[in-house]
DNA sequence: CACCAGGCAAGTA
DNA sequence: TACTTGCATGGT
């Protein structure tokens, strides 16, 4: 890992916060709500998430033994608005229930434990993958891990930063190559890169003039 | 109208 | 192993 890939990883996220500013993900929020949005956004859009979230504060359901005590078909209802609902709300369940069995049903207590175990306990959970994992150990836990989606693949690889190739795995040694161990750093890039994808590196009419990123690397989107 | 959104697991060959 | 498909509401 040459010095000056690193640069560039460090040069990407100058350009992309000196555009857009702090991006404040999951800000202020109680632990449980963190997680359970975790879940909810799986290839959903956040202001739907936010809607089924509400459903479930407005009916003061938002603590974690009435959540698991909510049936099924209950916990469906709520979430309807993110989409998914049947196969999220067996997520949640999923994941309610080894926070239970793992950790005594204390988020605090997974957001404690080492980064190796919580990271596979997460990963066990039906349902939970490599990005939602990783969005609860870094949002949630204060954990150094780099959260990848397919926005950092697309953003990357168009600006052939990496190959178009790369898995979750290999995209995620790069970051944690090129950049300090840094969970302010990594939080926030990780949501710069969300913000410039949806505006400039969309799937069908990227706006690479404009982007922020134009020049970097040689190479436009 | 088509397309997309802060994925993941199961099915197929 | 390497693709493909199902899951589903709501915004642009």
């Amino acid at each position: 890992m040459g010095k000056e890939k690193k640069d560039t990883f460090r040069l990407v996220y100058d350009r992309l916060y000196a555009h857009f500013g702090p991006q404040g993900w999951w800000p202020g929020e109680t632990a449980l709500e963190m997680v359970i949005g975790a879940v909810l956004t799986q290839n959903t859009n956040w202001v739907n998430v936010e809607k089924a979230i509400s459903n479930l504060k407005q009916a003061g359901l938002l603590t974690f033994p009435l959540l698991r005590t909510l049936s099924l078909e209950s916990l469906a209802e709520y979430i309807r608005p993110s989409g998914y609902y049947n196969i999220k709300a067996r997520r949640l369940k999923n994941l309610l229930q080894m926070i239970e069995e793992r950790y005594q049903g204390e988020l605090e207590l997974l957001f404690a434990d080492s980064l190796e175990n919580s990271r596979t306990n997460l990963l066990t959970v039906k349902g939970i993958g490599p990005e939602t994992a990783d969005s609860i150990l870094l949002y949630g836990a204060g954990q150094p891990v780099f959260v990848i989606d397919t926005y950092t693949h697309r953003v990357f690889s168009r600006h052939q930063l990496v190959p178009e190739e790369s898995d979750y795995h290999s995209l995620q040694e790069e970051f944690l190559g090129s950049l300090p161990e840094d969970v302010s750093l990594f939080s926030e890039y990780h949501a710069l890169i969300v913000a410039v994808a949806k505006e400039f590196c969309k799937k069908k009419k990227p706006r690479c003039k404009e982007c922020p990123l134009q020049g970097v690397e040689e190479a436009d989107c």
